[in-house]
DNA sequence: GGAAGTCATTAACATTTGATAAGAAGTAAA
DNA sequence: TTTACTTCTTATCAAATGTTAATGACTTCC
């Protein structure tokens, strides 16, 4: 994505002025993770908005038993704010991890706030974005809840198309909480059925 | 509830002074719904804020077979989670209903919102409320993924004591995501072990 | 008191998913 | 190319949960 692109999706994103996208735009940073390496920590101070210009996320916690829990999956130009991630006190309350080698443009909330300038619009969007998260978590939730492993993979088929193709499948199993084994089973189920 | 344990309830819940609290009390409207009344439908305008009084409520909604599922239980001196995080552009995005005979506390969003505003007590409040709504959510589905069914009855027992003699026990097996089948024989086996 | 209705339990069987282990396919390093 | 490593697949068996149906307990209504 070019300068002017970016300037753009700054704008219609945040609603901001050309002008303050223009502004934003010369604090952004560009940084690169490598496949595997978790960026933003459970239990860490975050207060950084990353927007995805390469490569594939994932959020994830560990449960009771130790094993880590796939909460959803963030791809190109999805944004990733502490807004969905932290607690009142700036804390991450979960973790985000590149599962490919990713590139992400990077500023400061604070920043976003400031060019946001009034408090009611930077409310709005930080209250925006937690509500389109807590009606996905609804979905997500009676979606689980309602249907077996074949239809929760399918529906995950159509909410992120070509993923299954471009990550590791331990992290669709942990998200879909099923094993890689079943995961491995009813794939071939499908498959076969769509002979 | 007398009108003095009232106005305090709403001064912790909500921040306010005590005058201001004072002035909420004087708009509540006090209702009563039958056991089964739905109270609060998906899809239409809601406007109002809850304090229970007396009884037990529950949130839910229709999966695409048509089935209810269960979201959460509301029980006395809980309030019914704020219209912000139940609603999109003032629509109720679920149902809440009565499980048993229901007393409640009710008030304008409208009339909550102008208090604190004149409080200034807090700004943000809504994102923390939002958040705290996103957690329980994100703790549930770790629960849900990670855990048997016989080990989330345990943590709903926890989570909810009494309940499970207070309610019908399809309202908990649409809670927990198993059949009521499921459900009774889990409990069995539960007992079993205790002895 | 009896009849009808609802709800929880129990049983028998089917289906789904997990656990474990072994093999196959792909990838990276020597 | 060989070796080692990881990941996905496949097979077998065990455990958990769903389905269906029958029964008993309890309420409600007449």
């Amino acid at each position: 994505m070019d300068m002017e692109n970016l300037i753009q999706e700054l704008q219609n994103r945040y609603k901001l002025s050309l002008d303050s996208a223009e502004k934003l735009s010369k604090v952004i940073e560009v940084i690169q993770f490598q496949k595997g390496d978790t960026f933003i920590r459970a239990g860490k101070i975050n207060t950084t908005e990353y927007l995805i210009l390469e490569g594939i996320c994932r959020s994830f916690l560990e449960n009771v038993k130790g094993q880590e829990v796939t909460l959803s999956f963030f791809n190109s130009l999805k944004t990733i704010s502490p807004n969905l991630t932290r607690t009142k006190n700036l804390i991450s309350i979960l973790n985000v991890q590149a599962l490919t080698d990713i590139k992400l443009a990077s500023f400061p909330t604070l920043e976003l706030m400031r060019l946001m300038n009034e408090n009611r619009a930077i409310e709005m969007w930080g209250n925006g974005i937690l509500q389109k998260e807590l009606m996905q978590k609804v979905s997500k939730e009676i979606n689980h809840i309602s249907l077996g492993a074949k239809e929760r993979l399918l529906t995950f088929r159509k909410e992120y198309p070509l993923l299954e193709n471009q990550i590791s499948h331990s992290y669709i199993s942990s998200y879909l909480g099923i094993t890689n084994v079943s995961l491995s089973r009813i794939r071939k189920e499908i498959s076969n059925n769509r002979t």
